[in-house]
DNA sequence: CCCACACAGATCGTATATCATTTCAGATAT
DNA sequence: ATATCTGAAATGATATACGATCTGTGTGGG
């Protein structure tokens, strides 16, 4: 029959609509709507939820419901400190096992996110960014770890779609960032200097867009959507 | 009526007999059963397992069921190098907001945990030393960590019970560095420094345990509950 | 004019029932 | 004797139904 159960479906509707920023941060999760659109009960609806609530995606309150989470400013510094934090880990952790091949790769990436600033295509680069990065970090021996940082990326997905701009100056830096980073990988360099590297790197990008934000405090609100 | 949902009861349950050891690794969770025992139906305990599941304390197969997490020797590496590395950051980033009065309680503990040392009691030194711990890093003002590194104790607690004794070397310069990392708080250490030592306090513990089981390999199994 | 209470609608929480899948035992054939 | 097939029992997955809880609104009294 169908390769998936219905929870799975219908977590992954949600999901893929939360990350295309068609569930908006704030939006009321209805079981019964989502259910009747998916043709099926409220119960694997239920299940699918409750995976996003643990995933913190979504906030849940008994009696009440769900919600997609609302994303505040120190949340976004939280989970960029966080995946800066993980990542650098992961990418220090998995440095010794990346082959030549995927420095290749790594770095047909890169170039090709050189090539994309020019065109200025935000949505462009950070898919190749995840692709660049996801390239040093995938090979982390450590499963826990790897995990954590594909959680961070996720939650990502979904603070950039709502509120958080992409910083304009800070993508020609990034770039040359990720051809250091490739250079200590094949030079063999100390896991704890590629993983303060790593770290730095995305610490810089919070930075960038904190200091960007700070002076367009104007135009966009600390909170994406009012606490109540 | 209940202050609390019946999911919330049944994970309580099912949690604490994991935490206790009454489920063993690899004991299987039949929702009948559970169901029955808690006097409720199953769909309430299928949350349950479905919330330890997003935990990693139980492992879940579709129309198979749930059992208990398995846990191998790169298991407990895996999970004790993730604490290692969400805790050292913790703990750096909670150091500046740390009281004297909070330094001063740590002080208390470490040194109940001194005394404990001739009596032989790994369980109440494990209870004192993630005492210690909290201490020190529940003022981590990220709650993402935060909350990263209580589910790494909370993992830790069922590894412990499973298969992964106490090694008894350890334990006095555990106390040491406790003191050590105490004294850099009150000094107002750089933030890259108390992360490293506090790291490195928990990966000596990890390399401790290895070694220890190394030299004890002949009673202790690799894995603590056959895979198949 | 404002506050409190009550009622109604919406929504979640749980139980029960049915369907689907897996597993295992026993039988049968090679 | 072993391998394979078959069917029944166990168990999970989902649907439906009902009860509980919350939220907002309207009405009555102060």
């Amino acid at each position: 029959m169908s390769s998936e159960s219905k929870s799975e479906q219908a977590y992954r509707l949600i999901r893929s609509r939360i990350d295309s920023g068609q569930y908006v941060p704030g939006y009321r999760l209805v079981l019964a709507p989502i259910a009747g659109e998916l043709d099926m009960s409220v119960v694997p609806v239920r299940e699918a939820i409750r995976r996003l609530e643990a995933e913190q995606l979504v906030t849940f309150e008994r009696n009440i419901g769900a919600q997609v989470a609302l994303v505040k400013e120190t949340e976004y510094l939280h989970t960029m400190q966080t995946l800066a934090l993980v990542e650098g880990a992961a990418t220090a952790l998995a440095a010794p096992e990346v082959s030549a091949g995927q420095i290749q790769r790594a770095r047909e990436i890169n170039a090709t996110m050189r090539e994309t600033l020019n065109a200025f295509d935000p949505q462009r680069f950070t898919e190749l960014n995840l692709e660049f990065h996801s390239v040093l970090f995938e090979s982390c021996p450590n499963p826990h770890i790897l995990d954590l940082v594909h959680r961070g990326w996720n939650r990502m997905k979904v603070l950039r779609n709502s509120s958080f701009s992409f910083v304009p100056g800070r993508a020609q830096e990034s770039v040359d960032e990720h051809e250091v980073i490739l250079q200590m990988i094949e030079d063999r360099a100390p896991a704890s200097e590629i993983e303060a590297v790593a770290r730095a790197h995305r610490t810089a990008t919070l930075d960038a867009v904190l200091a960007y934000s700070d002076e367009h405090r104007q135009t966009a609100e600390r909170e994406s959507v009012p606490a109540a």
